[in-house]
DNA sequence: TATAAAGGTGAATCCGCAC
DNA sequence: AGTGCGGATTCACCTTTAT
């Protein structure tokens, strides 16, 4: 795409993630954070195809899982092969993108990063303190979720990264940051929400605007265009308007849409507000 | 394989995983640990193919990542698939696989069990406190290894567990477990090593016996037989050796089975030493 | 009024039992 | 042998009571 196009900017649109990255120019965003749904509802598009042969991969596969959750493994490939391959394209070579994900369908991101030829800069581990317990006995407390942070790949590197923030940043609730010290991978972070969080709170897999603020301060600017595919109920997008980044969001499910709208509407930018547009039109670099 | 085999028990044997693994029985094997390479050596036989077309995974990958490592995605796919539907065909049903990784291989081990209805019952984090510090000040500093946790699959679920060690065990040096509470997918575990293992540090993945030990006894009884299809300087059986659990190695590389060979000779297992057998057969069950 | 202790509530998953 | 229901399980968090 290399004619000048125009997106509405600072806007969540309730549309599918792939019918709205194919608006964007390519090299147009400094920032993607996903966090790709797993969990689709039941009677959803993807279905399991047990005539699939995956003979390019190893050739020798078992026969199909069952009971993948709702979808097809395999469909599932496809959906996160289409929607990356998009969001590469619009990235820019200096941007960032972090991926949420947990080993249910972390691999099949990672393995589809490294086909495309997406680099991984560093998977981070976020530790929440404050899991809930186990019930079976039969296993571990899942107390864990995976970040992926990527760049568009490519010869040369070119991504933000403030390092400085990162090093002596204030990370005093996180016990396994050491201050001054460089930031690691593992990183130590309750899942409370705000107030204002848990007044929007219907999204299952919400996440706490300081987790995505570590992210946003991490590897973008103020001014910075943020993208997130799967928007939710909008915690991307608050989170950056209020560290005065711009954001374009798409979100199908109207009922997040809305809730997403409104979080916005009451949310405020910093006082740094030189940077951030309000409803105006992007033009491509 | 259903005749009644024999095979020598706690022994390391010099040469490769697949061949030393087709020996053994189905259905055989209490315990698997495996700390898979990622980096051969040059010149192995895994080679880059540019013409492999991966249509069935999705069907539209961009061309192939040219600097993985010395060898091919591809065939490190193969390779992953290779070994792991032979350890879930030897695993009991009881049984537990653990694979240690990092996200460069890790994606591909995630995918390839879900593939062969390998059960991943939990993803467990290493979070290394002592990780070597990131010179470059381009990324965080990589301070964490995986290590995926699975049983063999099938309908019901027979797996053993020792919940009252996961619960209760000393585990004082773990900063993230509370005495009393369940064990949670995050360990704390510095990389350090003990005199013995110093001694025999010849090897660039050598795990600490510590967390060898807490897997065995996590997933293992006294006289089980644990298998470590890619032995290294023999950490896993010298940590199966010290718990009294029984063990079968395979190590191709000539200079770290002559290390393992001579570390198992000097390891000494525990007092309890009713279910250690030495050098012996064993009959299928 | 602040802090501490004690007590109640609820979440997801596994497993056994009845049919 | 498959289904469906109910009981058991843990611990973070909130509310209530005590110091």
């Amino acid at each position: 795409m290399n004619n000048i196009d125009v997106l509405p900017l600072n806007m969540i649109l309730n549309e599918d993630c792939l019918v709205g990255m194919k608006k964007i120019p390519d090299n147009s965003i400094d920032l993607i954070i996903a966090d790709p749904p797993y969990n689709l509802s039941k009677g959803g598009e993807w279905k399991w195809d047990n005539s699939v042969k995956l003979d390019g991969m190893g050739g020798n596969w078992n026969k199909a899982k069952e009971d993948w959750d709702d979808f097809s493994f395999d469909s599932y490939f496809e959906f996160t092969n289409a929607w990356l391959k998009e969001a590469k394209r619009i990235l820019k070579s200096t941007g960032s993108m972090w991926i949420f994900g947990t080993y249910h369908n972390m691999g099949i991101i990672n393995v589809i990063c490294q086909k495309l030829n997406i680099e991984i800069i560093n998977e981070v581990i976020w530790y929440k303190r404050n899991a809930f317990p186990n019930l079976s006995g039969r296993r571990l407390t899942a107390s864990h979720e995976t970040i992926l942070w990527c760049n568009k790949g490519g010869k040369k590197r070119e991504y933000y990264f403030n390092y400085e923030f990162s090093k002596n940043g204030d990370f005093s609730s996180d016990n396994l940051k050491a201050p001054g010290k460089q930031m690691r991978t593992v990183w130590d972070m309750s899942n409370n929400k705000s107030r204002e969080e848990l007044l929007y709170g219907k999204h299952p897999t919400q996440k706490p605007i300081k987790i995505l603020e570590r992210l946003i301060k991490l590897s973008s600017k103020e001014g910075d265009v943020m993208l997130t595919p799967f928007a939710g109920s909008g915690s991307e997008c608050v989170a950056a308007k209020v560290n005065s980044r711009n954001y374009i969001g798409f979100e199908i499910e109207k009922e997040y849409y809305d809730i997403a709208i409104e979080r916005l509407e009451n949310a405020l930018p910093n006082s740094n507000q030189i940077t951030f547009l309000d409803n105006v039109n992007m033009l491509e670099d």
